[in-house]
DNA sequence: ACCTGAACACCGTTCAAGT
DNA sequence: ACCTGAACACCGTTCAAGT
């Protein structure tokens, strides 16, 4: 076992999969806890993820995490390169959660869904991830997100976007538009959920609140206006309740594109 | 003139624009440099910009920025309350960017584009603003955006929303539809054109680089397959000729399945 | 093989003091 | 009214040294 990809001369990476040894450092035994003081990448990464959902990346560091395991600051570095190479372990392993399908369910035709229901099964748990963990909008953009459990992921998506028997050459915009929307959504549900708890206020009172200081300056009551019209309109009594109806609209409105694509397509 | 909002017992605030006193020191007169040093708000914020356009968000910070501007970094306090209040001026700033057509077309029935145009024209406007200024990605899903050039935005964006026609109740899925879609497709490819700059490579050279990196991992080469198939099929030869190609056919899909509502609404 | 302490070059922000 | 210097409580990371 080397240290940490030789610091001396490290040659530019892009991500932490890519790294020289690939022995994944104190992740593969299944045993852990051989070393002095119990560290091992598993136990680094889980603690990371739980450090990020309670304080988030602004107030994550490698001084703070060391402090929750017990450890000098300077121990982390044994297993992990740098503080991005962590986040991304961090990332992929929150990637890990979601609730995809069987991967050879496309040989069983019986349990071979409908792209439909493919697609809004998938894009509800990755919505799930992007709010449950909100920490993990930010880190998408920035990494190259190729860890296993993303790369399952992708390829879920991608299989169930060839289910829709669009064309090859407009899968790949179908995808995005219906990934890169619940990546939007989920992202702005993600933090407005977190701004509510860290402020002790419910998602309807901290609603209430923010329309009500802004209203209260003149110069902003006319632009509040047409956006209150909106809301009223979009009925449901419940900020919650507001949120959902408007994400299933939305995946409809895309679940009809493709269709009528497909129309197109046909005729 | 009061010092930035009484920072003793400073009251917490959600935004710049909820100060107390907006009196925007030195932002309104028209006049720069009366001060000693020639520092106002503008000149701030347009420094802060040009410095987030050159080295981004991470390399940012007050000691940088006063740097720039030839004076010591507390200067800037003077001015602006927070790093934050600062950032969310310049994230203001560049919406003040936007191609916006005029407020009033809608009396004018003669420039009255259809609704159609409408969503592509401003999707074209900020998915350009996401990908010239990188940084504004990450800034919009953490600050309120209640400043007069991202509100002017929103408006516009709603005014386009209710010429589709659509039942009020859902004006809001259709915008958010379309709207998060831009949000994430820009989010990604300001991302990557950010990458392929900082590595002075072309984006063509990036990608196959990248590509090639990843298969060369045998763990990796399985997986990139399937996606290289979808690649192929996008067609176009180069990466930025498959990036136009996706974020049309994804706009399309979202106007047909707008389309699509309208007729069941109206059947 | 694994962990530590001291050190370097940074942060955002406060505070008292200058002009 | 505007600007500065010193200071506080932090960062990520390196390096030499410990066991």
């Amino acid at each position: 076992m080397v240290k940490a990809a030789d610091r001396a001369k490290r040659p530019a990476r892009t991500s932490v999969w890519l790294e020289e040894k690939a022995t994944a450092r104190g992740g593969g035994g299944g045993r852990r806890s051989d070393q002095p003081s119990g560290l091992d990448r598993d136990r680094i990464t889980e603690t990371t993820v739980r450090l990020l959902d309670a304080e988030g990346l602004a107030k994550f560091s490698m001084r703070r995490l060391a402090a929750e395991l017990n450890v000098t600051a300077m121990s982390v570095y044994w297993y992990v390169d740098t503080k991005d190479d962590l986040l991304e372990l961090a990332l992929d392993a929150v990637f890990g959660e979601l609730d995809l399908p069987e991967a050879d369910s496309e040989s069983d035709p019986d349990t071979k869904a409908d792209w439909r229901d493919q697609l809004r099964e998938l894009a509800a748990e990755y919505r799930k991830l992007l709010v449950r963990h909100a920490w993990v909008s930010p880190l998408v953009g920035t990494f190259l997100n190729i860890g296993p459990n993303s790369m399952r992921f992708s390829l879920t998506v991608q299989r169930a976007v060839k289910n829709t028997g669009l064309p090859p050459h407009e899968q790949m915009g179908a995808l995005s538009a219906v990934f890169q929307f619940v990546y939007g959504f989920g992202t702005i549900e993600g933090h407005f959920v977190q701004r509510c708890a860290s402020a002790g206020m419910t998602q309807d009172a901290y609603f209430q609140q923010a329309m009500g200081t802004v209203k209260a300056e003149p110069r902003f009551a006319e632009m509040v206006e047409s956006s209150a019209e909106l809301m009223d309109a979009r009925g449901g009594d419940t900020v919650e309740e507001m949120r959902e109806r408007d994400f299933r609209i939305a995946l409809d409105l895309m679940v009809a594109g493709i269709e009528a694509m497909l129309a197109r397509t046909r005729s």
